[in-house]
DNA sequence: CTTGTCTATGCAACGAGTTGCATAGGAGGA
DNA sequence: TCCTCCTATGCAACTCGTTGCATAGACAAG
């Protein structure tokens, strides 16, 4: 499990309320790794519990108050010992590759518009992490001398875009299949 | 929740027993879905009280009798449903990605060897998907002419292709990134 | 003859994740 | 004024997924 640790890096990136890591998940973290604010809610209260971080109440004018989360000297060990155990690679779960070996049961040329729908979503996103790669990254507003920090967040960038181009690639592949089964019908 | 829609495509592929989708779920299907033999078991139940698959006693020589598992009509209406509603995009869960922007608050060098790890676990899978490839679908063994099923496996084989080669373009990024980083402590 | 491995199925408990609902102040528009 | 949206936090119930354990027959190696 990992929530903790991706909240404790989300709040070692910058401290904040429950209600702005529920939005960061939505956004950069959120490609990534997902969390309802349910979830983060209930883990930041068992965080703090544990002592892993501290809260601190802040008055705000013209909305509710917030509680601040940071992370506590605790939470940089458990954090740093995370760090250093291995972790197993990642178990996929692809509804649509369930979805297109089902097909064959079913009426391929059916899937065709779902395909579509989702490479739609996928260059969304691409657009999304480019642009996001030129603010932060490699355009003329970008810092140019960059910390390990950033070095590091790039990197993971790179990483997102190259899976939504993987995907586009691949859905494109899977679309023309799906073109290639239709006449036989 | 697909998980039941997973099982009800790998029974119409071909029927079997608890045991031998939780060998599937290891193996081919398992590259785009998992799933324990617990689950699989406490599933199987669950759907053929509702009446979607069919069950069948099998004595065996030399080993334990099995449930031979196949999919009732119910099943295949149900499925079909399934297949023409959307699906969301999938979420994702990267705890290498976590790992990494954690590296900026401990030792970025540390987790050299830990990429380097997933690097060979994703070299051997792809590996494996190239082997595979080649004896279904386009080695000298396979079958020249292909049915839909089968035309539909090999594109989301191609899938997991893609994704493998992907990751270990990626994770060169990230190692190269991680040697970069490495001088300046 | 005991130990280990493979096939085969399953229970029980727990932890993680989702969904629905509730509250509450302030802002902005119809 | 009422309705809706945004910020902000939270409970309760449920489902999904994981882990540990148990059983049991057959076979192979030591």
């Amino acid at each position: 499990m990992a929530l903790e640790h991706a909240i404790l890096v989300s709040l070692l990136e910058k401290p904040g309320s429950g209600y702005e890591l529920a939005r960061r998940f939505e956004r950069s973290i959120g490609y990534f790794w997902t969390a309802t604010h349910q979830q983060i809610y209930r883990v930041l209260k068992r965080m703090e519990g544990d002592g892993w971080i501290d809260v601190r109440e802040v008055p705000q004018q013209g909305r509710p108050d917030k509680k601040e989360y940071s992370v506590a000297a605790l939470g940089r060990t458990v954090l740093s010992g995370w760090l250093h155990e291995p972790i197993e690679p990642e178990s996929v779960r692809h509804d649509l590759a369930v979805k297109i070996r089902g097909a064959a049961f079913d009426d391929p040329a059916a899937l065709i518009s779902e395909v579509e729908r989702h490479h739609r979503a996928h260059a969304d996103r691409l657009a999304h992490y480019l642009a996001g790669q030129l603010r932060d990254f490699t355009g003329p507003e970008a810092p140019a001398a960059q910390d390990a920090g950033q070095e590091l967040q790039h990197a993971v960038l790179r990483g997102g875009i190259a899976y939504e181009r993987m995907m586009l690639a691949w859905l494109d592949d899977v679309l023309a299949t799906l073109h290639r089964l239709r006449p036989e019908r």
